[in-house]
DNA sequence: TCAATTAGTCAAAAAAACATGACTACCAAC
DNA sequence: GTTGGTAGTCATGTTTTTTTGACTAATTGA
């Protein structure tokens, strides 16, 4: 009983698990932007242009089930919510940063 | 007049660019196993289960394009066409290294 | 000359991704 | 009690990506 159950692609790619995790529409960018501290909804939407309330809140979900984002609600004044680089999410700056020194 | 044309997500983030370039069903299994030699039209029809011409045939232009792949007719025996890794390519190889080994 | 292998193209359909606009719900200030 | 900010959801529509199946065309071997 030790067969996996990746689809067959993804087992003979793993490149391609991380590929799909970040990519997409939105997630680069709300990856990259979290390099820098954490995010919240309404900020994105405002930080970028052309985003909508719809993909951004699909882009945050499939970050965070990806366990690349973790959301913490943050007991405050304004009471929010905050999506911070998890602990794997941290870990994949160093691809991020290899892509981002790749200037073609 | 030093504006650049890139759309601003772009130019915000750099590593969407090869994001993109590599993502997409067949590119990264058709990336990887080019990095074993060169690739041929219909032996990556074999090679990739559940593929079509047209997605592969797709791809490959895409990845041609993008200068990652290099098109080249092979005089030989039965005349046909190779795929190889462009030297873009082969600097890519490290940033593809570098998800493979980030396994979650 | 017939059949197989090479490497595709084309039009159309199906599926997936993304966008739009309306709506919900909670909390705080005025 | 109404406005404004928090963070979304939902149904629908549009756009992009991927698949399907038919077809083309050159080369090779029998």
């Amino acid at each position: 009983m030790t067969t996996n159950n990746l689809p067959q692609d993804e087992a003979s790619c793993p490149a391609e698990g991380i590929l799909k995790q970040l990519s997409g529409k939105w997630k680069p960018q709300i990856f990259r932007l979290a390099l820098d501290g954490p995010v919240r909804f309404n900020g994105l939407l405002r930080q970028l242009p052309g985003s909508n309330k719809q993909s951004v809140a699909t882009a945050l979900k499939e970050l965070e089930e990806a366990d690349i984002l973790v959301k913490t609600v943050v007991q405050e004044k304004p009471l929010h919510i905050e999506y911070t680089l998890s602990e794997k999410g941290h870990a994949m700056v160093s691809v991020f940063r290899s892509m981002e020194g790749f200037l073609s």
